[in-house]
DNA sequence: CTTAATGGTTGACGTCGGAAACCAAGTGCA
DNA sequence: TGCACTTGGTTTCCGACGTCAACCATTAAG
């Protein structure tokens, strides 16, 4: 195995720690745990998404994400509504609040981006959006594990 | 707010999610949850190091990191052993098979991270090398959040 | 020698997400 | 139309987990 392969599985795994669920303190989210502030996310980014939709997409079963968005809508975040052309689907939707929330929150980790790359050029940053873009997208496409 | 900085930003949370405790199937790790394996891999690269100082390098408390030493050793992956110089501290050391089961994990995920950028050329992990390694270094400098 | 501080452990507790049973709404076929 | 089957979502039960606070043992300070 290359060893640069192995150094970037390293560095890919040291940031996902940083910024997963164990790096962040609890406060940067408010009343939100990062699990639901990750629903959030994708939900405000989404139109009538389902409940079953929102659990494939951050991995949690079909009771996880329920539970996961009773939890948001109780906070005011979110909103079902049973959909028009089948009375068994859920649309959910962002609040007003929610996306308010969703927005800072996005905000309040990008500043701290900011901070930490403040003293880089913006040739640079170029860089490093562009690598990052092509880790998510293979990763996206390789799919779990 | 610069537009890419908050790409950047979005881009590390997407690839946080894949490689954090969520995206990763639970039977990666075998008998390991994704917690106790950065444990692991933590001791793994220390010598003799205490359960508080794992405590504060993974961002759990005391009483946390206790229990998840607990759990490694009860797996004999890890040994505590009391200090020669301190008795009240716990030098905790992986084992034979602890190391085995790190390398083996490392191995799997490095693989998978192989398969990810297999089409790419030597420069471009290079360079992906490198940009992560600014984003790790900014990161631990700058610190929680 | 006594008191304070420090490292680690333990027990009670609240939170979380999964499995499976369940309910209600749609589908298919006779 | 009527009845079995499927499917989206909810709920109940449960085990796993990490924190808090109390606690024990050892060391440091006076």
């Amino acid at each position: 195995m290359d060893k640069n392969i192995i150094d970037v599985y390293n560095l890919i795994q040291e940031l996902a720690w940083h910024f997963g669920d164990h790096g962040l303190n609890d406060e940067c989210c408010e009343d939100l745990s990062y699990v639901e502030y990750m629903a959030l996310k994708k939900i405000s980014e989404s139109e009538n998404i389902t409940i079953q939709e929102t659990g494939n997409a951050l991995n949690f079963t079909k009771s996880g994400a329920s539970k996961i968005i009773d939890r948001l809508e109780k906070k005011g975040y979110v909103a079902r509504v049973t959909s028009s052309v089948d009375g068994r689907v859920c649309c959910v939707n962002k609040t007003a609040k929610g996306a308010e929330m969703a927005a800072g929150i996005v905000e309040k980790y990008s500043a701290y981006v900011h901070k930490m790359l403040k003293e880089l050029d913006p040739d640079t940053i170029g860089n490093i959006k562009s690598v990052l873009e092509i880790l998510v997208d293979s990763a996206h496409k390789q799919g779990a594990l």
